[in-house]
DNA sequence: CCTAGTGTACTATGTAACTAATACACCAAT
DNA sequence: ATTGGTGTATTAGTTACATAGTACACTAGG
């Protein structure tokens, strides 16, 4: 399975991303194993270095848990579930208000936008 | 006024976003003269060559229009705007949708958080 | 003890993006 | 014609990223 990669974002970051929303989503569970770095590198079709940068940076992060000679582990606090999410999707709706704001809508005008977006996808299937 | 940039993109594509949105906004009319690419570079404390850029991306945009020796103007087509407007605006709350359902949120609870927090913001005035 | 598998560290290389510096080409006004 | 302001082109340097290769440290299991 040779994923492909936007070019607009690092792909240790990429990676990084699909782990914490597999985790968010609960398709990771919290003490899990991760793949070791040479075998995620395999499955990701890059270096084990850039697995290694991303490990490193969920670690940073509080995410994981690395262990010499035994591997890489998803963290053991469950509220760390909910704290993620909680944190990511505050971001996201900031980030969100301020993108549709700078191009000058109003508050009820992104609302509605939302609302005929998700409509409309519904209407889709 | 020495601005602040991000370092997740380039200086050239925010400055012409920057710009984009006044557009859009109405701040910069159609066929307005645009400072010129040293001028800019002066205002946004980065190099000439940078600005060019940003003004190259603009026109291969079909936003601006650049005239040797006279300067880089504004589009006349006014239908622009809207266009403008319609697609990032699409865009925007394309990609808001995909992120809030990569954590795992339903349509019913993105719709909710958005309320949310512009009520919040509200209440912050 | 020994081996295999793990994380970790280090150096080197290549590539691409971004920024910078400089020189050139064009236009308008004097 | 000259001058100043404009866009344009070329070259170079810096940085981040990804890759490659090698070596080391630790753990678990046989």
């Amino acid at each position: 399975m040779t994923e492909e990669f936007k070019t607009s974002k690092p792909i240790y970051s990429q990676i990084a991303d699909r782990i914490i929303q597999q985790f968010v989503r609960g398709e990771i569970r919290p003490g899990e194993k991760l793949p070791s770095v040479r075998e995620m590198a395999i499955q990701s079709g890059v270096n084990p270095n850039t697995i290694q940068r991303t490990y490193g940076e969920l670690e940073r992060m509080g995410v994981v848990e690395s262990r010499r000679g035994q591997g890489t582990f998803m963290t053991e606090q469950i509220e760390m579930r909910n704290q993620l999410r909680a944190d990511i999707q505050r971001d996201i709706v900031a980030a969100f208000i301020e993108n549709m704001r700078g191009i000058g809508l109003e508050d009820r005008e992104i609302a509605y936008a939302v609302e005929q977006f998700l409509v409309k996808r519904e209407e889709d299937k």
